[in-house]
DNA sequence: CGTTGAATCTCGACT
DNA sequence: AGTCGAGGTTCAACG
């Protein structure tokens, strides 16, 4: 039996059952009427509502309205479960330190409580993040600027570590910030103070940044321009149909 | 009845379920064995596994595993749920336009499918922003300078908007920059371009900035130091025990 | 441990 | 619809 379901139980029952399940590494699910007090790096209350709480084995727990992605309440994993009974309601705490953080649900009404037995060992495989872009890059440097030489990734400077770095056709020192989505101003003043700080260090003024990402918004593209960086539109995934790809 | 469940049901019948679920505005959860493709910012696919699926009526769907607060998949609101039978097998679909998003979830095994009532009208209450510690801060500038008087927030510069601005008790013009946690370099770059930005607007080379955060790194405050920049440990709540207030 | 930076960030606010 | 900035961001990588 992967799922055992108890419906309108007692609040005692109810708890019997998430004792068991937090013990033996199952996950849970309640749904009910409660209430929610979180304090910890903040602090928040919640009045009693419908909500479905997800109880992990790892001590994630979330609390779920009918609206958003992003659930009202949480605690991440690596905290302890603690179910209890306190004048005949159902109470669920999860806590842990470092740092110090206590999540209390409340509750009212029980509509159905479930614990699962979850068996899970395949990984997600994703596609499309900056990774992705740098290693296109790399593998056709070509892509940013013909006769692009990149020498090394994450290259510190005095600005932070740039994305990636090289010389160009000339010989010039090039500087490569990269962006999976289209981006803002904060790029452009990043990038030119990885070519400022690069200047700096080899007592030079010929010193190239190059932007890469999708596309640019217009007045970071005002911004590029004012510092004389420059810009190459490009995705992380190389699409059929490069549609929107310039800006 | 707000929550109805069926166990171990066909796939026919869990479609019929969440067809009416979707169309009345009820949270389901379906859980059992499934596989799951994303295509759309970026592209994934998981292999098959024991996962907990929830669908809200406003259009978020959630795949979560035992681990992680993170669903392992997902779609954001305003999207579309369409659940299918194909091949004898339950597929929930979610997409939507601008970006266009589509998630596919097929399932080998259904343990259960519940269609849950939510009735939920109250707000959350956060406390700990940095919108308290602005607050905080307006009902009371000397917190950060004796003699120090605000006169507008979320003032723009050339840089961007500074969170308050104002003048010190000698008259100087006096930029504010708040965080509610800890701070790292970028936080004192960000400063000092303000600062910059309004002694070229105001032509003049007095205008001041003043950090305030509940501490921030060694670099920080070299970094801090170095442009002349002050800082002012503040936490957004008022806590009982200033305990690791000062940094 | 803390620190850093990406993320299918999410979310609300404002243009 | 696009842009911008905060977040109890979360998360993994790295020192």
């Amino acid at each position: 039996m992967t799922a055992t379901t108890l419906h309108r139980p007692t609040h005692r029952d109810a708890l019997s059952l998430l004792e068991a399940a937090f013990g033996d590494g199952r996950l849970v699910t309640v749904f009910g009427r409660c209430t929610v007090e979180y304090d910890g790096r903040a602090s928040s209350t919640l009045g009693a509502g419908d909500r479905l709480v997800v109880c992990k084995p790892d001590g994630t727990i979330l609390v779920h309205t009918d609206q958003n992605r992003k659930p009202v309440n949480w605690q991440p994993p690596g905290c302890t479960h603690r179910a209890s009974v306190r004048d005949g309601r159902l109470r669920i705490r999860s806590s842990r330190t470092t740092p110090d953080e206590t999540l209390d649900v409340r509750f009212e009404r029980l509509d159905q409580v479930t614990a699962y037995e979850v068996n899970d060992r395949s990984d997600l495989s994703l596609q499309g993040s900056e990774e992705d872009l740098r290693q296109r890059i790399l593998e056709d440097p070509a892509l940013v600027e013909e006769g692009f030489e990149p020498s090394a990734t994450e290259r510190e400077t005095a600005a932070g570590p740039v994305d990636i770095f090289g010389e160009d056709a000339e010989g010039r020192p090039l500087v490569v910030e990269l962006k999976r989505r289209r981006v803002g101003p904060s790029a452009a003043s990043q990038l030119q103070r990885y070519v400022e700080a690069l200047e700096t260090e080899f007592a030079a003024d010929d010193v190239r940044g190059i932007l890469v990402a999708p596309s640019v918004t217009d007045r970071t593209s005002e911004l590029l321009e004012e510092n004389g960086l420059g810009f190459v539109a490009l995705e992380p995934l190389a699409r059929e149909a490069a549609d929107g790809a310039g800006d």
